[in-house]
DNA sequence: GTAATAGTGTCTGTGAGACATTATGGC
DNA sequence: GCCATAATGTCTCACAGACACTATTAC
C-alpha cells in the first residue's frame, strides 16, 4: 500500500461517493500548517514561572512566544515538541515531564496563513546550574503571574491562554498524579514538596497535615534515611516513589466541609 | 497585515535567524492534513455505545470508523467537529456535549498522507425516536464492550484508540462535572441518572447512596414536582441544575478504606 | 404471597482540617 | 531569651459505604 493514494480510481458505489472521494484526495487537502507550541513550568524562587522566547521576526516581533515550530513531515507530534523544546530553550533543558495538552486552531490565531498548533505542557525542575539557552536574553523563565501585567510580557498569538491551560492543567495534575515531585531534585524534603503545591495552586498548607497526606499516600516518596541541615535543625530526605496517579488524591480544594476555611 | 507574509525580506539579527525565517516561510511548511474525528457517546439498552460510520473508500474499505472529515480552510476546529457530525451523522443529531479530546499526529497512521487529526468527544441522550442516517446502513452505534470482539466491528485507522481515549474522557468527566445528564432526557429519574453512571463506569452503584448522593450535590438536578410510575409506584422527576463542576466529586474509584469492597 | 424498586433512616470507619506539643538551632 | 521549622499526636466533623426498613406495584 504504497503512500501515492489512487482513490479517485475507486468506482462510485452511490450517489455522493464521488464528493466523498474529492473530499480525501491527497491533493485537495485544505493548507493548514501544523506547529507545536511547548509550556514548560518550572518553580524558580517561590514563583511559578514559564519559559518564553523572545520573537525575532514578523508578526508579534520582539514579543513573548512559547517555544515551538512547524512539526517535520515524518516526525511525531511528541517528537516534534522535543526537539523544539531543545533548539529553543537549549539541549539539556530536558524536561521531567511532557504530555500533550490540546490542539488550537482558530481560523485566524496566525495573521500569516492557517495554523494549527497542538500545544503541550512540559514540567522540570529549577535546575541549580544555568542551562544553555534558557538564561539567554532571547530566552527566559517568566512569573506566570507576572504575564498581562506592567511587570511581565504581552504573549504572541494566543499564547496567553494556551499558558493559562496549560497551568490549569498543571494545577489539575498535582491533585490526580506524583507529578509534582517532577518539579523538584532529588533528594527533596517534604517542605520542598509542600512548596511546589503551594506555589503551583497559589494557597498556603498546613505544614503537619501535608506532611502526613504525603507519607500515607501509597508510592509518592520514598524515604532516602539521609537526612539535610536546614538552618534550624535536621529534615529526612526523599526520592520520587514508583506511584504515577495517587490514592487519594490530594486535593487542592477542600472537601465540602471546609468551605468556610479561607487560610489554610 | 496581509495573509501573504514577506518575511524573507526581514533582515537576519543572528547567525540562525535565516533558518528561522525559512521554517516561518509559508510556502515551506511540510503537507499535512488536518482533520476532527468525533467520539459520539451514548447509552442505550444497558450499554455505552458510540457513533461509526462504514468507510466506502481506501484505505480500511468497508471498517468502521469514526465520523469525521478534513478542517476547512476558515473554519474553527469547533465548528468543523460540529459540521462533519451533522453531515455523517444525520443533522439532528446534535449532541449535547461536545469538547476536544487531544490531537493524533502518528506519521504513520493514514497511509495516503500525513494526517493529524483532532478528536472530539460528543455526549447525547438516547433518543427514542430515530434520527436521519444513524440507524442507515452505513452509521450506527456499536457497543463500545463489543469493539474488537467477535461481536463487534474492528476499526479503521487508529480509531480505537481514540474510543478509548473518548471513553475514559467520558468515565472521568462524570466524576467531576454534571456531564452525566447529558446522556439522558429530561425529566429523569435519580435512577436514570444512576443507570448512567452504572453503564458508563460499567460497576453496579448502591441506589441509596447514589440518590443521597446526588440530591446533596448542589446544582447537579432539580426537582420538577412531578411524578413518574415506574411500573412499581412512583418516583420524582428531576432537571438538569445549572452546576457544571461538581463539589464534592462523585467518584467512581472508591476512596482508599473502600479497597476490599469489590462490588457495590 | 414473592420480587423489585423508591425512598428514608442510621451506624461505622476513615480521613481532612485544626490544634497542641516537643525538639532543634539560628538570632 | 525569642522565633521558625520539623515532626508527632490528638480531637472533631463530615462523609462514603453498608445496612435496615417501609411503601408501592407487578406477577
Amino acid at each position: 500500500m504504497s503512500h501515492g493514494a489512487r482513490v479517485t480510481s475507486v468506482q462510485p458505489r452511490h450517489d455522493d461517493e464521488s464528493a466523498f472521494l474529492r473530499r480525501y484526495d491527497p491533493r485537495a487537502f485544505p493548507p493548514i500548517a501544523v506547529t507545536v507550541d511547548i509550556v514548560l513550568l518550572t518553580v524558580r524562587q517561590g514563583q511559578l514561572t514559564v519559559l518564553l522566547v523572545r520573537r525575532g521576526t514578523h508578526p508579534h516581533r520582539d514579543r513573548w512566544a512559547l517555544p515551538g515550530g512547524f512539526v517535520g513531515e515524518h516526525e511525531d507530534l511528541d517528537d516534534a515538541a522535543r526537539r523544539e523544546l531543545a533548539e529553543e530553550a537549549g539541549v539539556d533543558a530536558r524536561p521531567r515531564h511532557l504530555e500533550q495538552l490540546r490542539a488550537y486552531g482558530a481560523p485566524d490565531r496566525d495573521p500569516r496563513m492557517r495554523v494549527v498548533s497542538v500545544a503541550y505542557l512540559g514540567l522540570m525542575p529549577d535546575l541549580p546550574r544555568p542551562r544553555a539557552g534558557t538564561d539567554a536574553a532571547d530566552a527566559r523563565f517568566w512569573s506566570v503571574s507576572d504575564l498581562g501585567t506592567e511587570d511581565g510580557p504581552t504573549l504572541a498569538f494566543d499564547h496567553d491562554r494556551i499558558v493559562a491551560d496549560g497551568v490549569e492543567r498543571a494545577r489539575s495534575r498535582l491533585e490526580y498524579t506524583s507529578l509534582a515531585t517532577s518539579f523538584v531534585e532529588e533528594p527533596f524534603t517534604i517542605a520542598d514538596l509542600r512548596r511546589v503545591y503551594e506555589t503551583v495552586w497559589g494557597i498556603a498548607l498546613h505544614p503537619a497535615n501535608f506532611r502526613r497526606k504525603v507519607l500515607s499516600t501509597d508510592g509518592l516518596v520514598v524515604p532516602t534515611g539521609q537526612e539535610r541541615s536546614t538552618g534550624r535543625g535536621w529534615t529526612q530526605l526523599y526520592r520520587r516513589g514508583g506511584a504515577t496517579q495517587l490514592h487519594p488524591p490530594i486535593l487542592r480544594q477542600a472537601r465540602t466541609n471546609a468551605h468556610l476555611t479561607l487560610d489554610g
